[in-house]
DNA sequence: GCGACAG
DNA sequence: ATCTTGTCGC
């Protein structure tokens, strides 16, 4: 894998390269087991804390989870989220004695400025299908969206398609979704939907973020 | 130059 | 992300 003490610039160019590498479509057969990701920070932002949360699919029993903490060493700059992450989660995803069928990241993935946002890299890194599953938007525009759940409309950028704007509840803000790896958009939607009962954030991020945080 | 800006 | 209680609305 890549060296990850790089300065912003370098980076920056590591995701243009990168994002060559980035599958589009569906290449994973049915689903066993779903993850979530997601990170917290501990010591005023010194130590960064991941956590992966796996969880059985369609089911959505919680199977097991993993934290990891690491020293933070990158600083939090839009458009490069994964350098500062990534480290942590990958320690998390040692801890799994399953190895997830789908990662359900907390941040972008194509949705993003160079199209290669943590979830592209993350799942990149592993090899493994990953989604996007932003809380808030990085990059795009979208039209109006209907306010009952399931609903949802395409998020653009550059007259092309980088995500989707879901949403995951009725009358809530959406959620930004978009491919990471080895994933088609409308699969993305679709599982994140599946793995949705009855909040806003599909249950796999909700575990991650009760491990990675409080 | 000004405003936006995943977590 | 994090610092933090009550409060408004479906």
């Amino acid at each position: 894998m890549h060296d990850w003490n790089l300065t912003p610039q370098q980076a920056r160019e590591l995701q243009q390269q990168l994002s060559l590498k980035v599958i589009r479509e569906d290449r994973f057969t049915t689903p066993h087991f779903v993850a979530g990701v997601d990170v917290g920070f501990e010591d005023g932002g010194a130590t960064t804390r991941a956590a992966v949360a796996l969880l059985r699919f369609p089911s959505l029993e919680l199977l097991e989870h993993s934290i990891a903490r690491l020293p933070t060493r990158f600083p939090y700059l839009p458009g490069l989220l994964s350098f500062r992450e990534i480290p942590a989660i990958l320690e998390a995803l040692k801890g799994l004695e399953t190895a997830p069928d789908i990662l359900l990241c907390d941040g972008q993935g194509l949705a993003h400025p160079r199209r290669f946002g943590l979830a592209c890299h993350l799942g990149l890194i592993t090899d493994t299908p990953s989604i996007g599953v932003a809380k808030s938007r990085l990059i795009g525009t979208h039209t109006e969206l209907p306010a009952e759940k399931g609903a949802w409309v395409t998020l653009e950028d550059k007259g092309k398609i980088i995500g989707a704007v879901l949403r995951s509840r009725s009358n809530v803000n959406p959620l930004y979704i978009s491919i990471g790896q080895r994933i088609s958009l409308a699969s993305a939607i679709h599982y994140t939907l599946a793995c949705t009962t009855r909040y806003k954030l599909p249950e796999t991020t909700r575990w991650a973020h009760r491990f990675a945080s409080g």
